[in-house]
RNA sequence: GCACCUGUAGUUCAACUGGAUAGAAUACCAGGCUUCGAACCUGGGGGUUGCAGGUUCGAGUCCUGCCGGGUGCGCCA
């Protein structure tokens, strides 16, 4: 259930009935002595009418309907509104998430790796970011269309292809693509008469030849299957569906341009076909260009994005699209939506979001350049994962807490806590704020973490198997009582909302901290509210919270995209 | 030069977009397992939110100016 829409509501309707206008600014409440929810609004509509804030904020609670929502409303402050949920409203709103009431078709577009190489530490973000949201996106019920916008087209390519021709075995050589693109660059630098022919073989791909067609296609499936390695290994909900490579641009690139051109927006400037906008005056009045297509007449970019909003607006009729790209981007995402607008590509119906993300830094707070060898990559830091979390299992000797635990649960336990605290390390940060890569915070498993959320999780299933009682025999709603089992089934209640939010915004931290407040509250509860030696009416009102919060955490973890166990 | 982002405990990060006494984790200190799992819990110290003004009932958040860090800016993607 939405409480806060639903709590929002009746309190603007309050405002209506009084003659005021404004938001109810409603939140969960800053501090647990001022109940379950607060409403700030208050104070801004009273002052803009001219009237006392607390005056006004008794008359809403005066005037105000609530039975059966909440069991008191008080003043306080300067004119807060505080609010204490019903106990039984509490209950009935601990519900599995429910479908949005406005589905709408999404593109998220994420990941997009180049690949002339292998993926490093620094494509991370973009791809579990972007992932999370869709899954978020698609519990509730939207229909949502993955669109991983790979680099497979473009100059390097050529270089490449020249390179591969002159191995024997392409495929083994290729298993390396780090190395393979090294040595291919070094090729380039040092060997004219290499670079000769890989600046040929750029033109002969690009005019389509279909030798070198094929030969790029073999490259691009070795590549892609290293990418899909990993995709799978972070359990990434992306495969070859839902590919859509620069490449497959290529032949829409001139109708775009003619598009720009039949509404009048191209100006030539020294050669290039430019897209001139208002917006992008600088304080002298001097417009910046953006660029579509060379003097040379070959294409950019911002092309690219282009003839790529045509299809998503045009032929997937999108409703929203979403760009999780580098915060460096944001320029240029501006020109795009910009120039789409202008040109009728995208209109008013359609939101166009850049989503961005922060740059990784090194540990000296600098950013990660792409220095020869300063690159981790992402294989190396899961394998190290996994290997950290292997030993810590030994050593916590989980084989002594659960004897019959055999040597594969062991590893894809492993894998399961490995994988999964670099994933939270990650996502539990905010998306835009850059951030310094290092080793042991991405690889902790105390505190904040996702292992202690899956802790807690295999906590709330532990119950169930050492006891014995089938969860599914348990009642659906349960009225808490006293305050540990009440602040948890608070948490519950809210996660509607939190994941709507999630959806509006695209910050999966925010997931991250309710799920790792609920595990909180959780063991608060647990620590005080002894469960199975307790009267069988309290015993089943307990179990039911501890099924709800166990459902919670696995559903919110999932959405994360990280596994939980029943045992660790 | 112009534009955008950014500065919060020793460290890594929050703060629901202007709300009440700025919260967690980590590290440190003191407690807690014969009692449903100690990857945990309870308590403690640790802050002039870069600096200085301003706006207002109220500012980490908004405006101005400095200082420090980063990124982008006509034919790379």
């Amino acid at each position: 259930m939405q409480i806060r829409s639903l709590l929002s509501q009746r309190i603007e309707a309050a405002f209506t009935a009084l003659g005021l206008s404004g938001q109810a600014l409603l939140q969960s409440a800053s501090r647990p002595e001022f109940g379950d929810y607060q409403a700030n609004g208050v104070m801004a509509a009273a002052k803009r009418a001219g009237q006392n804030p607390r005056e006004v904020a008794q008359a809403i609670i005066d005037a105000i309907d609530l039975d059966g929502i909440a069991s008191d409303l008080s003043v306080a402050g300067p004119g807060f509104i505080n609010i204490t949920l019903a106990p039984q409203f509490i209950a009935n709103a601990a519900t599995s998430p429910q479908p949005s009431v406005d589905p709408q078709r999404v593109v998220v577009d994420y990941s997009g790796p180049n690949l002339a190489k292998e993926m490093h530490v620094g494509h991370l973000r973009g791809t579990i970011i972007g992932d999370c949201i869709a899954r978020v996106l698609e519990s509730l019920g939207h229909t949502v269309i993955r669109q991983n916008h790979v680099g497979d087209w473009g100059t390097q390519f050529g270089m490449l292809l020249t390179f591969m021709a002159e191995q024997e075995e392409a495929s083994d050589s290729l298993a390396d693509l780090e190395n393979f693109y090294r040595q291919a660059k070094q090729r380039f630098d040092t060997d004219d008469d290499f670079q000769t022919r890989s600046r040929q073989a750029v033109v002969q791909l690009q005019s389509g030849n279909a030798d070198m067609l094929v030969e790029w296609q073999k490259f691009i499936e070795i590549s892609m299957s290293h990418c899909q390695s990993l995709y799978d290994r972070l359990r990434i909900d992306l495969s070859d569906a839902d590919m859509d490579g620069e490449s497959s641009y290529n032949d829409d690139l001139k109708h775009t341009i003619e598009h720009l051109d039949s509404q009048g927006l191209l100006t030539e400037s020294d050669g290039a076909q430019c897209v001139f906008l208002d917006e992008f005056k600088n304080k002298d009045g001097e417009v910046q260009p953006v660029i579509v297509q060379k003097s040379d007449g070959g294409y950019l970019y911002a092309t690219s994005d282009l003839a790529c909003l045509r299809r998503r607006v045009g032929d997937f009729k999108a409703d929203r699209v979403l760009y999780f790209v580098d915060a460096r981007q944001t320029l240029h995402f501006k020109q795009v939506f910009a120039v789409a607008a202008a040109a009728g590509i995208s209109n008013s119906k359609v939101e166009l979001v850049h989503m961005p993300f922060g740059t990784m830094l090194g540990k000296d707070n600098k950013p990660f350049k792409t220095r020869e060898g300063a690159l981790v990559k992402l294989s190396e830091l899961l394998d190290e994962a996994i290997a950290r979390a292997s030993k810590l299992l030994q050593e916590r000797e989980v084989q002594n807490k659960n004897p019959d635990i055999d040597d594969a649960e062991l590893a894809a336990l492993a894998e399961i806590i490995g994988i999964g605290a670099v994933k939270y390390a990650d996502l539990s940060k905010n998306r835009t704020s850059d951030y310094v890569f290092d080793w042991d915070q991405m690889l902790s498993f105390d505190g904040n973490t996702a292992p202690y959320l899956q802790y807690a999780y295999s906590r709330t299933r532990s119950i169930f198997t050492r006891s014995g009682v089938d969860a599914s025999a348990l009642p659906e709603h349960v009225i808490s009582e006293g305050e540990p089992e009440r602040r948890l089934a608070v948490a519950i209640a809210g996660y509607q909302d939190l994941l709507e939010q999630v959806a509006l915004e695209g910050f999966p931290h925010q997931l991250c901290a309710y799920l790792y407040d609920l595990a909180g509250r959780f063991t608060q509860f647990y620590e005080q509210c002894p469960i199975l030696t307790s009267d069988d009416a309290v015993k089943t009102r307990r179990l039911t919270l501890t099924k709800q919060t166990g459902d919670v955490l696995a559903n919110g973890l999932t959405l994360l995209g990280i596994q939980v166990a029943e045992r660790m």
